[in-house]
DNA sequence: AACAAACCGAGAGCACCGCTCTTGACAGTT
DNA sequence: AACTGTCAAGAGCGGTGCTCTCGGTTTGTT
C-alpha cells in the first residue's frame, strides 16, 4: 500500500513536472509568437507529439488560462514581496515599492505582461479562475488606501483640502485636491457606483478617496503599458525609471499617501 | 489622349476601390480575429483567390500597416473635429471634447483601438509611415498646452502654486500642485529629458507643465484602454462615461486647463 | 492598327498550424 | 491472468501565409 502510494506519487510528480515544463516552453514561445502560440511547437520542443500535450491541457485555451493565472500570480507575488519589505506605517514607501515591483516584473516579462494587460485575445474568454490571481495587485492597492484611511493620514475628501483653512498646507496635502466640489461636482451615477464599490471592497474608504485610488491605479498601469507597448519611443528614452517614479509620487500625493 | 487618361483613371479607380474594399473587409475581420486576421478569409469574402490579394498588398504586414495608418488617421480626425467645434479660448472645453472624441471613437471601434493602442503584434515592426498619423492626437494635446502657456492661463510650474501666497486659491489652481519641488525634487535625468522634449515639440512650454501634460495624456489613454480591455468589469459598470469625464477634469485641473 | 509591356486573377503547391480521432503500449487493480 | 485507465504516437482534416507559374486583359508606345 505504501509502495502503491509512492508509485502513484512518482507518477503524479512526473506529471507535474511535465506540466510545468510545458508551461515554461509555452511562456518562452509567448515572447516570440504572442498569444497565438503554437501547441505543436511546444510539443516539438519538448520532444513529444502534439497530441501528447492534450493529455496535460485539454485545449489550447486551457494552456493559455494556466499561463495567465501563473502570470497574474507572479506579478502579484512580485508586488506583494516588494511592498512587504517596507515599514507598515510608511504608506508612500509601500506604494512606491509596489509600483516599482509591478514595473520591474513587467519589464522583465514583457510578453507575459502583454498577455494579461494587453489586448484581449480574440476568441478567448477568461474563466472565473483567473479573477482571484488577477485581483492580487488591486487588493494590495486597496489595502494600502484602507490602511491610510484607518490611520487617518489620507487627506479629507471634502473640497479645499487644507488650503481653505488659511494655514500653509503640508507637502502632501497641497499636492492634488479633489476636483469633486472644487472643480465640478461628481456626477450622480458615478458617486452611486463608487459608493457601491466601496461598500464591496473597502467599506471604510470614502467615495472620493476611492476615486483617487482608482485614478492612481489606472495611472500606474497606464505608464507601464505605455512604456512596454512602445509609446515612449522618441519621447522618454533615458529616464523612464525616473519618470515612472515621478508618476508614482504625483499619484501618491493626489491620493494622500505619505 | 483624353480617352487615355480616362481609361487610366478608370483602372486606377477600380484598383483604389478594390484596395479600400480589401481594407474594409480586413477591418471587419479585425473585430473577430484580432491582429492575426486571415488573408485567405479576406480573399474568400471578396470572391477572389488568396494570392490575388497580394497584387494589392505585397504582404500581410503591409495590409496591417495600411489598416494601422487608417485607424490612426480616423482617431486623429475624430479628436480634431470634436476639438475644433469648441471656442479656442475654452481650453478645458477643448480638452474635454478631444478626450471624449477619442473615447467615443475607441468605443465605436474597439478592435481598431486594440490594433493601434493594444499589445504590439509579435512579428510586426511598425514602419516610419505610421508615426505621422499616430502623432495627430498627441499633437492636439501639445497644441492645447502650448495655447494655454501662450495665453498665460496655465498655472505657474513652481512649487506652492498659489497657496503660498496666502490668498484663497481659485478652483483651478488648487486642483493639483506639482510634486516636483513640493513633494520631492524631480530627478536630474528626467528634467533633462523633459527639457529636450520641450525644445523639440513645444519650446515655450516649461518642463513641469510638459510633465503634467504627459501625465494627463497617459491617464486619458489609460482609462480608455482599461475600459476597452475589460479591466472595469465588476468595478465600474454603469457610470463609465461619467468616470471618464471625471478623470478628464481631474487631469485638466492638474495641468491647469480651465 | 499592331505590338510589347505591364497588370491581373487564378490555380497549384509548400510548409506550417490547431485540433480530432484512433491505435497500441504500459501500469495498477482485481 | 484479465480488466481498467492513462499515456504517447500516428493519421488526417481544414486552415494559414506565401511563392510560383500560367493564361488573359489592359495599357502605352510604335
Amino acid at each position: 500500500m505504501l509502495s502503491d502510494m509512492t508509485a502513484k506519487n512518482i507518477r503524479a510528480r512526473v506529471r507535474d513536472e511535465l506540466t510545468s515544463e510545458i508551461k515554461a516552453i509555452a511562456r518562452r514561445q509567448l515572447a516570440t509568437e504572442g498569444a497565438n502560440l503554437s501547441l505543436r511547437a511546444v510539443a516539438r520542443e519538448l520532444g513529444m507529439v502534439s497530441s501528447a500535450v492534450y493529455r496535460y491541457f485539454p485545449s489550447r485555451d486551457d494552456l493559455l488560462t494556466a499561463l495567465i493565472i501563473d502570470c497574474y500570480d507572479e506579478l502579484g507575488a512580485a508586488a506583494e514581496s516588494a511592498e512587504a519589505a517596507v515599514d507598515r506605517a510608511d504608506l508612500l514607501g509601500r506604494w512606491l515599492a509596489a509600483g516599482h515591483g509591478i514595473r520591474d516584473w513587467a519589464l522583465a516579462n514583457p510578453a507575459e505582461y502583454a498577455l494579461i494587460y494587453g489586448s484581449p485575445v480574440p476568441g478567448y474568454k477568461a474563466p472565473e479562475t483567473t479573477v482571484g490571481p488577477a485581483a492580487r495587485t488591486t487588493n494590495l492597492i486597496t489595502a494600502l488606501i484602507a490602511d491610510g484611511v484607518a490611520a487617518g493620514t489620507l487627506a479629507a475628501p471634502s473640497a479645499g483640502a487644507g488650503s481653505t483653512t488659511g494655514s500653509r498646507p503640508g507637502p502632501g496635502s497641497e499636492a492634488l485636491a479633489d476636483p469633486a466640489g472644487a472643480v465640478s461636482p461628481m456626477a450622480a451615477d458615478l458617486a452611486a457606483e463608487l459608493d457601491r464599490i466601496a461598500a464591496l471592497i473597502a467599506p471604510a474608504v470614502p467615495r472620493e478617496v476611492l476615486a483617487r485610488g482608482i485614478t492612481a491605479w489606472i495611472q500606474l498601469f497606464g505608464v507601464v503599458t505605455f512604456e512596454l507597448f512602445g509609446r515612449f519611443q522618441n519621447l522618454i528614452e533615458d529616464s523612464r525609471r525616473s519618470f515612472f517614479d515621478h508618476q508614482l509620487r504625483v499619484m501618491a500625493a493626489y491620493v494622500g499617501l505619505r
